[in-house]
DNA sequence: TTGCGTGCAAAGGTTTTGCATGGCA
DNA sequence: TGCCATGCAAAACCTTTGCACGCAA
């Protein structure tokens, strides 16, 4: 029963937007604005389904931006779950950035066995202040 | 120019809830709908407003159920921003797990010194499975 | 040809806001 | 008395859904 996934020119155009801007994050409103002002033709229902399902492909990943309310999306250079993969997220700027960290599993590790709790791998999203926010 | 806080049946009504059930998490209907159950008389509208205001008074603690699209909020038995204060919330079930682990303070440690970001004290949540849900 | 993908408009549900009234200090 | 808090209704907001049409395979 798998799903078949066409591939349409709106899925392509999404995609690569986001692949070419794999260090970025943006949320429906903002990636919608940005194709179309690139003369892409694409509705805003595409966006949000599509996203939805390159999130389940695991071709990126999505978490949510408490701050502003809404649903922050972006290429998920890592679709390998053991990936020592993180997000922090400034909550002055709205700014993510991406990081690598090894210490990351240590600490993933304790938790399984000390607190019988399995950290999610893919939306793991650290709210927190940046270097730049936090000098002002 | 501090702002007062009123001490209004309506703000000693949902405080005192929350403290009474410091263990459990509430979103903003489930709240009011308890509320209102126990014939208090107290509006949706404020309850939002209040919970808004306990939050910035760091009375309570918020943060957003992504599967279920909304806002849940519990008392902060810890406004010491120095606490090894964590939540573990788990994407099948919506349950949240208070923990207080020292583990999370070299983690915290870490971050700041190898990558410059600084965790925010207040809203550690992080997704995962509980270990019921685990053993489904 | 099949059935997933698309687009528009409308609905859905959570949260916010305007405005007049109420109530704490 | 001054000013914050409250309540109602309406608005704002992000997101989903219904339906007819389009298009990839």
């Amino acid at each position: 029963m798998k799903e078949l996934s066409y591939q349409t020119k709106q899925r392509t155009v999404i995609f690569n937007f986001l692949t070419a801007n794999a260090g970025e994050t943006y949320d429906v409103d903002s990636l919608y604005e940005a194709l179309v002002g690139r003369g892409k033709k694409v509705s805003r229902t595409t966006v949000y389904r599509m996203l939805k399902k390159l999130e389940e492909e695991k071709s990126i990943v999505s978490f949510f931006d408490a701050s502003r309310k809404r649903t922050l999306f972006r290429f998920n250079p890592h679709p390998d779950p053991d990936e020592n993969q993180i997000h922090l997220q400034c909550t002055a700027c709205g700014k993510v950035e991406h990081l690598d960290c090894s210490y990351l599993s240590s600490f993933e590790a304790h938790l399984k066995t000390e607190h019988h709790f399995t950290l999610s791998p893919a939306k793991r999203v650290f709210p927190g202040t940046c270097e730049d926010c936090g000098r002002k």
